[in-house]
DNA sequence: TCGATACAAGACTAAAAACATCTTATATGT
DNA sequence: ACATATAAGATGTTTTTAGTCTTGTATCGA
């Protein structure tokens, strides 16, 4: 009963792209480093993240990643089903034809309601408001000014 | 991001028994057939619900399960967290500690916030109100009067 | 008291999902 | 052209889920 690992990196990586701002083109290697997220990993999560319109994939020499949106109008909510799909607690809520009565079963809408209420919560919360706060999932570095000598080029 | 086909099977055998009333007792083999849910996989589920206090186990011929508390005293949520232990929908809610500086950070917050809402939804509900009303994931039988011709013995 | 019946408890297994990693290909700046 | 980046999918490992099997124990009733 969790959300998995994929999911979390996702929220890191755009964190870590809100907080240099839409546009701000990052590599990945960067990105992995300071989210802490294996590099190869990363590429798959987020390639999920362009076919889902929200970072764009620059390839070749100084490529890297940058943020299509402004940061106030992604949604935690965006983010994780980007990666993991929709979100549903259980069968109950993704396959109520799984059951017999499912219109009328109550187990079935108390599923329905906190499963939509989870994600009500989710979708409340943008990555504006996360950047402009202090996170856990990131390595400490200078909101203003991007270069870091401890990061070096190699 | 799902509960487990157990946490649900523990709900609808909570359920069925809740609908013969506290204290009555019920075969292992009914429930399984009449909830659908492998009978040593029910096994396993009841020893759990009754750790938790739940339901107790009688042994022997003419053994079997019934509920210990009145059914709207049990609440969706200790049944669920009886079976796979307490709901954290991520690392960063189970474990804070895998994080830097997890007091201060809002993507933590947002977690929390929302691990807690869900427990809360889920707490709100009793097995009297679910019993009550139409459940889909429960054989239909009549509510009043238990022998039903249909189950046999064999 | 013996046998049939019912559950206990844990070992075991199969399949799926999670969590990556590796390899080959492609794109881009210099 | 070459160095550097990412793409994309094949592959591999580990963990979890879901379920089964086997052996043992408890209780009832003839």
């Amino acid at each position: 009963m969790r959300l998995t690992r994929a999911g979390e990196y996702g929220i890191r990586c755009v964190l870590y792209l809100a907080r240099h701002g839409k546009g701000t083109l990052v590599s990945r290697k960067e990105i992995a480093v300071r989210t802490d997220v294996p590099p190869h990993f990363l590429a798959k999560i987020a390639q999920q993240l362009a076919r889902a319109g929200i970072i764009e994939i620059l390839q070749g020499a100084n490529g890297g990643y940058r943020l299509l949106t402004d940061p106030e109008r992604i949604t935690m909510l965006e983010v994780i089903e980007a990666i993991i799909g929709e979100i549903s607690l259980n069968d109950c809520v993704s396959r109520p034809e799984s059951c017999r009565i499912s219109a009328r079963c109550t187990v079935h809408r108390v599923w329905n309601k906190a499963n939509q209420q989870l994600r009500a919560t989710l979708e409340e919360t943008n990555f504006a408001t996360l950047a402009s706060e202090d996170a856990c999932c990131l390595t400490p570095f200078p909101l203003a000014g991007d270069h870091d000598p401890s990061m070096g080029k190699k």
